[in-house]
DNA sequence: TCTAATT
């Protein structure tokens, strides 16, 4: 039996009911999609509240299955738009919607879609033609074409699986789960190299069945050469994920600051995105966890900064097939990449795509954001946790388009400085609306700061206290808004965060009077 | 020992 990779999985098509023991792996039948009406193909469907509203498009040509499947499409190379991958999506039916993912601030890509045929079998092909079957040109892992999770229940039915032999396969997990219902998937995650972490994500179809492994098999035995017993527990949800990975990349900031890690790049998605995979191996290296405190010394960083570039497939971005390129329709590049002379591995970097998303305006989002002081986050009373996931995200995005340090980037200059920079002087808000900062990363400047915060509304000015002697941040700064529910939207928040080894003390900055009593 | 992304 060939062994599984790292990406590899298998797929099942025909045999939704019938699991072959043998047959284990990812199995995600279509089928397996809930859908939320009994009508068989082509009945006309009742509308749930009961009033007959079928919308009738004007030439009656993009109408969709009334039981019709949201595909999330996965892996897609961010430099790909929706007209880009029509081609490909359009063999298998006729499209109803297709959507590239985009960040709600900054409109970068997000590397993923979804799409909506109109027949509900031509997602099905779609998935059984294209899951797991093609890698995209630059990305290392092949295409995901499933439902999308709006599309399932969201019932938690996924388990995480520890204390896994390294040695056992997704076969092995597979008969271990079998006896207790219906697996959906069953992946054992593995490092870059293909070897087993020693745990496994098992799905079955239902949450009874997923609880009843739980109580059979947690602690239930100790694998051979496992350190403890057998653990068998609900998978994180999309949100402790998310906190987990900001707890633990945060913490690493310099690193991620491209102008150290990068220091001959210009900052684009790409560039981003190789950061991200070097953040994934470099917590497997050091077992999932550095902290700030873990220096590291120039001569590492400047192979790390190597490592972004020729850790590379050395054939560029990875196995490139020469008869997907073509069904892609990328014989002619997308608009914004020029066509070039360039060898292939610059070639993403050096000609012009840099990947920050302009709005209308002509300016840079990131600019637009802070000038145009978005509608303050808090007016949504989004979750904690929606609200962290954002602050990462502007923090991440924002160093990893402009760097701290002044460079020349090959090829391009940006477009113009972004004006955040320039505004220095201190500005300080109407009362209620200044923040005190503790517990901030070193590398933080005025910059980062800002980003972390400008989620939660208009940031009017941003300082970060700097030792004269040294030139080294104090660790503390202060975050003006324009009013009062930013501030206490963004002490909410932000108090607390944890960031590597420390957490962030956010209060309200003390009134000039109140701070000298005379 | 918690995937890579989910409007």
């Amino acid at each position: 039996m060939a062994r599984f990779t790292q990406t590899e999985t298998r797929r099942h098509q025909h045999q939704q009911q019938q699991h072959a023991p043998g047959a284990a792996a990812t199995h995600q039948p279509p089928q397996a999609t809930p859908h939320q009406h009994q009508y068989p193909h082509g009945t006309p469907a009742k509308p749930m509240n009961g009033s007959e509203s079928i919308s009738i498009h004007p030439d009656g040509s993009n109408m969709k299955d009334q039981d019709a499947i949201k595909l999330f499409i996965g892996q897609i190379p961010r430099n790909l738009e929706e007209k880009d991958l029509k081609p490909l999506f359009e063999q298998f039916g006729k499209i109803h919607e297709l959507t590239v993912l985009k960040d709600r601030y900054t409109g970068m890509h997000k590397g993923c879609a979804f799409l909506t045929y109109c027949a509900r079998e031509s997602a099905i092909k779609a998935q059984n033609a294209l899951h797991e079957q093609k890698t995209l040109p630059g990305m290392t892992r092949p295409i995901q074409v499933k439902p999308a999770d709006s599309e399932s229940r969201g019932e938690d039915r996924k388990l995480f699986v520890g204390m896994l032999n390294k040695q056992q396969t997704e076969e092995d997990v597979y008969r271990l789960f079998e006896p207790y219902g219906v697996i959906e998937e069953c992946t054992v995650l593995r490092g870059p190299d293909g070897n087993s972490k020693g745990c496994a994500f098992v799905k079955f179809s239902t949450h009874t069945e997923a609880q009843s492994a739980i109580s059979a098999l947690h602690g239930s035995q100790t694998m051979p050469g496992a350190s403890s017993s057998l653990v068998v527990k609900f998978a994180d949800t999309d949100k402790e994920r998310t906190i987990r990975r900001m707890q633990q990349m945060v913490g690493q900031f310099g690193i991620f600051n491209p102008a150290i890690a990068l220091p001959f790049s210009t900052y684009s998605t790409y560039a981003h995105a190789l950061m991200q995979q070097q953040a994934a191996i470099m917590a497997a290296t050091h077992g999932g966890y550095l902290t700030p405190s873990v220096a590291f010394p120039a001569a590492q960083i400047h192979q790390m900064g190597a490592l972004n570039i020729n850790g590379l497939p050395p054939t560029p971005m990875t196995p490139v097939s020469g008869e997907f390129h073509q069904t892609l329709g990328l014989s002619s590049p997308p608009a914004n990449i020029a066509t070039s002379a360039v060898p292939s591995i610059v070639t993403p970097i050096v000609n012009g795509f840099t990947g920050i998303p302009h709005q209308p305006n002509g300016h840079p989002a990131v600019e637009a954001v802070y000038t145009n002081g978005l509608p303050p986050y808090s007016a949504q009373s989004p979750t904690a946790a929606d609200t962290l996931q954002q602050a990462f995200t502007g923090v991440q995005q924002y160093t990893a388009i402009y760097p701290a340090t002044t460079l020349t980037p090959i090829g391009q200059t940006l477009p113009q400085p972004p004006q955040v920079i320039q505004q220095q002087q201190q500005r300080e808000g109407p009362e209620g609306c200044n923040l005190f900062i503790y517990h901030l990363p070193q590398e933080f400047g005025d910059n980062e700061l800002m980003q972390m915060f400008l989620p939660f509304g208009t940031v009017i000015s941003s300082k970060v206290f700097m030792d004269r002697a040294t030139n080294q941040s104090k660790c503390f700064g202060f975050v003006s808004f324009d009013n009062p529910a930013s501030a206490q939207a963004a002490i909410q928040a932000m108090n607390g965060f944890q960031i590597g080894m420390k957490r962030l003390k956010v209060q309200l900055k003390r009134p000039k009077d109140a701070s000298r009593p005379y």
